[in-house]
This record gives C-alpha cells, sequence and structure tokens, in this order.
DNA sequence: GGGCCCGCAGGG
DNA sequence: CCCTGCGGGCCC
C-alpha cells in the first residue's frame, strides 16, 4: 500500500498475516509492523502515524476489539505508570491526529496480556488495520489531560466483546473489504503537490489550519477512472481547499486556457514547481461546464 | 511482584 | 546530536 519518501509504510506488511503471533517487540520491529521498540505510538507529526501498540501501559485505554478508545503518550514522568501532568498535541500524539486528517489506517498490535488479562503468554498479536476515527481531549482517571483516539477496525476481524452483528449477507462483506482503499484520501503525488502550494487552495489561497496541521485537498482536473481514465500526475492534480474542490468537480467554476477562472472571479494561483497540463483544463471545460 | 536501570531506535 | 518512550530483564 501506500508509503511516503522516508519509506514509512502504512497498511499491511507483506509477509505478514492478521493475527500472527511475534514473541516481542523486537520481533514486532523486524517484522516492520512497529518499527519503535518502546514507544506506542510509531509515526512523525508530518507524516502521520502508521502503527500503535497496546500494551495496557495506559490506565485510560478502553479495548472492544473491533473499536479501541487509545491514550496518546506522555503525561508521566520516565516510565510511570500514573499520570502526573497534562499531555501535549505533539510528536507522536500529533502524528496519530495526522493519520485522522489524512485518513491513513494505522496498524494495530495488541500485547496476549493486554487482549486477555488472565493470559500468562508473552507476546503481541497482530490485528490489522484501524483508521482514527476521532480524537479530542479530556481529564482521564488522574484528573490530568489526555489525548484520546477512536480507533475503528477496518478488516473484517474477531471482536473480542461484542458479538457478531446479525449478518445481512455479502453487501456487508464488500463494503468492509473496500474500506482499507476508499480512507486513504491521498496518493504520494497528490500529497507532494500540496506541500508544493504549501497546502494553500489555488482559488482562494486559504489553508485551513487545524489542530493537526494545514488541510488541502487534491482535486483531479481529468477525473481517475471510466470512462475519463485521468491520470493521477502532478500534471492533472489542483490544491483545493474543500469547497473549492466541490465546485470545481460540479461545474461550479472551471478554468480557461491563459488560467483565468470560468463561472467566479479569479485565476487559478500558480507556483513555479508545479505547472498544469493544458489539456486536461480543457477536459475539465469542455466536460463539466455548463454551455450557454 | 515491584522497583530500578539498562537499552535501542526513531524523532525533533 | 540529545531526548524520549505502552520494554524487558534482573535483582531483591
Amino acid at each position: 500500500m501506500a508509503n511516503n519518501d522516508k519509506g514509512r509504510v502504512f497498511g499491511h506488511i507483506p509477509g505478514t498475516t492478521v493475527g500472527q503471533i511475534f514473541a516481542d517487540r523486537v520481533e514486532l520491529a523486524k517484522a516492520g509492523i512497529h518499527k519503535p521498540t518502546q514507544a506506542g505510538i510509531s509515526g512523525s507529526a508530518k507524516e502521520g502515524s502508521d502503527s500503535i501498540v497496546l500494551s495496557g501501559g495506559y490506565e485510560d485505554d478502553e479495548d472492544f476489539g473491533n473499536v479501541i478508545i487509545y491514550t496518546g503518550a506522555g503525561g508521566k514522568e520516565h516510565n510511570a505508570k500514573v499520570q502526573t501532568f497534562d499531555q501535549q498535541l505533539s510528536t507522536t500524539n500529533l502524528a496519530l491526529a495526522r493519520s485522522h486528517l489524512e485518513g491513513y489506517p494505522v496498524r494495530v498490535s495488541r500485547s496476549l496480556k493486554h487482549k486477555d488479562p488472565k493470559s500468562t503468554e508473552k507476546g503481541y498479536e497482530y490485528a490489522g488495520l484501524y483508521k482514527v476515527d476521532d480524537y479530542w481531549q479530556e481529564k482521564g482517571r488522574s484528573g490530568f489531560y489526555v489525548w484520546r483516539y477512536r480507533l475503528i477496525a477496518c478488516d473484517e476481524q474477531p471482536t473480542q466483546e461484542a458479538p457478531d452483528e446479525p449478518s445481512n449477507g455479502h453487501t456487508e462483506a464488500r463494503r468492509v473489504q473496500t474500506t482499507v482503499q476508499r480512507i486513504v484520501r491521498d496518493t504520494k503525488i497528490a500529497k507532494r503537490v500540496k506541500q508544493l502550494h504549501n497546502y494553500q487552495c489555488q482559488v482562494c489561497g486559504i489553508a485551513l489550519e487545524t489542530s493537526a496541521g494545514l488541510y488541502a485537498e487534491a482535486a483531479h482536473i481529468k477525473p481517475l477512472g471510466q470512462p475519463h481514465n485521468g491520470p493521477d500526475v502532478e500534471s492533472n492534480i489542483l490544491c483545493l481547499c474543500p469547497n473549492h474542490h466541490v465546485l470545481f468537480d460540479n461545474g461550479g467554476f472551471t478554468i480557461s486556457d491563459d488560467l483565468k477562472l470560468i463561472g467566479i472571479e479569479g485565476e487559478l494561483k500558480t507556483v513555479t514547481r508545479h505547472t498544469v497540463d493544458l489539456a486536461f483544463i480543457q477536459y475539465h471545460h469542455e466536460h463539466y461546464h455548463m454551455k450557454r
């Protein structure tokens, strides 16, 4: 699946399977599932988080199997058990927030002891991919603020507590199967275009500032997929805010050969390192703007 | 079982 | 480069 410049891999690791058991954190790291040998969250503020581990080290965790309420890192003295100060939305906590914003799937592994407190076995089980459905801060049991993340399983996988929902046949299974692809909003190429524009909309110049960082959307000019079959290349992508993305995809405006906007005021904002292909612009103009 | 300290590998 | 972190082993 998608990976980025530094080689951080999002999604399943080839050669590993959901349910696979690893002897310890070093084995998890060697397999490429979770690289840090101690930290519970793998990731960086800019790239997002690709993996977490549940070890039972944080009292505010809640594990329902397919749904996990995970606690951010920090707020403790070195290797302490209890929170003694507020957690910050930085480093790995910010990475998980970024994964929510970008829709990245996060690998989840559980210590066997965490999966079943009665278990005397050691080791970690790879539980598959989850999406970061939401994140927020609240006071934990200690009385200090913690960051919390609701993770929802992408893969069909056995639950620990909740019984399976009544089956309604193959439609549900198909939905689950397609979830992983659907939640990832960006290809590597799309992300690069957004970075070139500093996440500023090429129409209005606004970059949305969220607590997880800047947000913009990559809009394909000649759409991907049948029957258009536009390519996923930089010259076929615009960096837009969500409002102008919707307008562009639905005929609210289009672009002329000299990059003037048609349908709304202004002209397309450009940067030197990113040029659009006029052929794609003409395709959009021809097929998506009301003729009169 | 709890405390302590030794770790490594990643991230800032 | 220094610092941190949902380990882990060892000692009592």
